[in-house]
DNA sequence: AGAACGCTTTGTTCTGCACCAAAATATGCC
DNA sequence: GGCATATTTTGGTGCAGAACAAAGCGTTCT
């Protein structure tokens, strides 16, 4: 006994479910406020204070005050990855919100995970470039080959906005509602912020879920056919 | 709020230090008994019997009875998965459990994580099978290429066996210590019996600890160089 | 300056649940 | 059959912590 790290610890922090939707909230990659996030948990404001607080003491989310607002927002994308794989998991055994919310389908679609796109439009986008060779899986990690940089440049991508970013560039995110690989890292964000400014998508309001527009669907498959 | 899975319900479970403990402990693979778990956890039986009984409800592990002894353990190489990303999430913030143990170095240097070898040791394997060609990633997962058949048939291994075992064959499994791939998979748990049986190394009872003996770890080495 | 707003602190209530003792049930051994 | 061991159920205690109301700070707007 008395092995290795202390999961409890995390855990119990996630566990809790007003706690547990605040994080959901914040996949979002946006900062919330204290009262968005009161009104996404459905609990009162001095309840998320108390909350925030464990949650930034356990190293989860970040807390930056700007005015008389503060903002709250994941840690960081490691973060993000571990509330991901706990949402596979839990997905996997069956435990989805009480009674799925009539976006869930949308969900499935078209999501933003921590900053960058997942769902059947993640996982899309990630196997058309891989399947071109424009990314490439080595044992340290994803790369993003030359060719892949043409494609992008000519795609009229700001690759080196994207490469002055955090590292890494690229990343594997699973995806819980796929089960498979999407583009995580900061051209998976690169890419995200792309298809905004295109038009092409828009995120809705307190959600996850990206709409596509019809025209934006289209113009989109057709830059990552399969 | 109300969309994607429930990680509360799943996150509360992994939260109470009982249970973690009996997890923990789970993660050497090996299936113990009611009273072994509450030895290891530190409670009493009945306490253990009502920890059990909401662990399997939640499908984080199996139980089956054999004559008087009920014996658990996880169910399934998903949930060790699970586990490893929490300690690696853990270890990262530092919460590692109230002073670290006196076998914590040992536990780095090669531990079992459900039933294949981890820590150093492990991504050493990993790495060196990697680095001659023997295991290929591809985006839809790990595989063992010919020449690493070749290789592992001439080491002498059951590779008929392995085969006929759950799959999937590899899998990456990402290690908390390490912060770096090991294998999984069946062929992991065959590499793991294979240095067992030919007595290279031995576990320490009542922990997740491999021990290599000096001559069993030279012949380690030396059939897997980096 | 005063009013309005956003957030946190303090204090209190209350539910949930971890825990164990004792009793009940199940299995194996002689 | 009767005793020993292993596990679960039942019942009761106690504590941790989630929740909000009210009050306290700090910032912005007019």
């Amino acid at each position: 006994m008395k092995e290795g790290p202390d999961i409890a610890h995390v855990a119990a922090l996630i566990g809790d479910p007003a706690r547990a939707n605040i994080l959901t909230a914040l996949m979002s990659g946006k900062a919330l406020t204290a009262t968005e996030l009161a009104c996404e948990a459905g609990i009162a404001a001095p309840t998320v204070s108390g909350h925030v607080r464990k949650l930034m003491g356990g190293g989860l989310i970040l807390g930056c005050s700007q005015g008389r607002h503060r903002y709250f927002q994941l840690a960081g994308p490691h973060v993000a990855n571990l509330l991901e794989v706990m949402m596979g998991f839990a997905a996997a055994q069956g435990y989805l919100r009480t009674r799925p919310g009539p976006r869930d389908p949308a969900l499935r679609a078209a999501r933003v995970c921590y900053r960058h796109l997942a769902g059947e439009a993640g996982v899309r986008m990630y196997d058309s470039l891989m399947g071109r060779g424009f990314l490439a899986l080595a044992p340290d990690g994803l790369s993003l080959t030359t060719q892949g940089e043409d494609f992008l440049v000519s795609c009229g991508l700001d690759l080196t906005g994207v490469n002055k970013a955090r590292p890494p560039l690229c990343r594997n995110c699973l995806d819980w509602s796929e089960r498979r690989f999407h583009l995580g890292g900061s051209l998976g964000r690169g890419l995200m912020d792309f298809i905004f400014q295109k038009g092409w998508a828009t995120q809705l309001p307190r959600s996850r879920v990206v709409h596509f527009t019809q025209k934006g669907r289209r113009t989109f498959e057709k830059m990552f056919p399969l």
